[in-house]
DNA sequence: GCTGAAAACGAACCGCT
DNA sequence: AGCGGTTCGTTTTCAGC
């Protein structure tokens, strides 16, 4: 892990496909230099995968949603988290510190569709929504 | 947009350096015309582009945070917005609905990078932190 | 880091609807 | 025109050294 590194991850996030013979000209190595660290990078866990940015409007998401969740009781907090995670609607989902337990990030098609998941969530607790107006 | 560009958009977002050709076999396609759908896909807006997915505490990230900021008057919110979004602590900054205005995702190497963040957003309003213990 | 083989990509061209 | 298939030349990747 060093600044080579840095470089070769910071291009790979601009662009996951770029070539490692046009990392390669960057970073002063040749291709097969650069594919040999970037292996590396993947097994040593640092690089989990590649993936795409699209854009969901486009995609049909009309309803995007922060959805906090106070835990009823400490012992659901497991289950929750574990079973909202799997929801195919949720971006993220993260144990936060504060009166809330949960922070949930998730993007719907329709308000219909929002609804439906705070209906499924409230068994676990009590659900606060904030609709994000623009990102 | 058919079902076959789904499921192309599926499987590159579930690695976004996969093959044209291994993407056709299971769309039942030539390289050639995987490749054109996806060119199309891009220039149509609905690809934004390919990224990676790390590992951030392998990275020197150890604090994650959410910052709700309460916006002084609601005149500085753009400009507040604009300047956030520019911060490279910061993952997302989605303008939400509620009494906070902004929800700011940002990681930090330490404590101290979190403190002078605070600071440096204070200026546009009240800042929330939440530490995220668990993603 | 280099070299040679295998694979992937992009462009051009053809056929079909 | 739009979409897919094939071929070919170039580039990239991978496995030796």
């Amino acid at each position: 892990m060093d600044a080579i590194d840095d470089k070769i991850i910071k291009m790979l996030r601009a662009n996951a496909r770029e070539s490692f013979a046009t990392i390669g000209k960057s970073v002063d190595l040749s291709a097969p230099a650069v594919g040999k660290r970037v292996k590396q990078l993947e097994e040593k866990g640092v690089i989990l995968g590649y993936s795409l940015r699209v854009n969901h409007e486009k995609l049909g998401v009309n309803v995007k949603a922060y959805i906090n969740l106070k835990i009823h009781q400490s012992s659901t907090l497991r289950t929750a988290y574990n079973q909202i995670k799997t929801f195919k609607e949720v971006q993220r989902c993260d144990r936060i510190s504060g009166e809330d337990s949960l922070c949930i990030l998730a993007y719907f098609k329709n308000n219909k569709e929002l609804v439906t998941m705070l209906e499924r969530i409230s068994q676990y607790g009590v659900p606060n929504t904030r609709i994000i107006l623009e990102s």
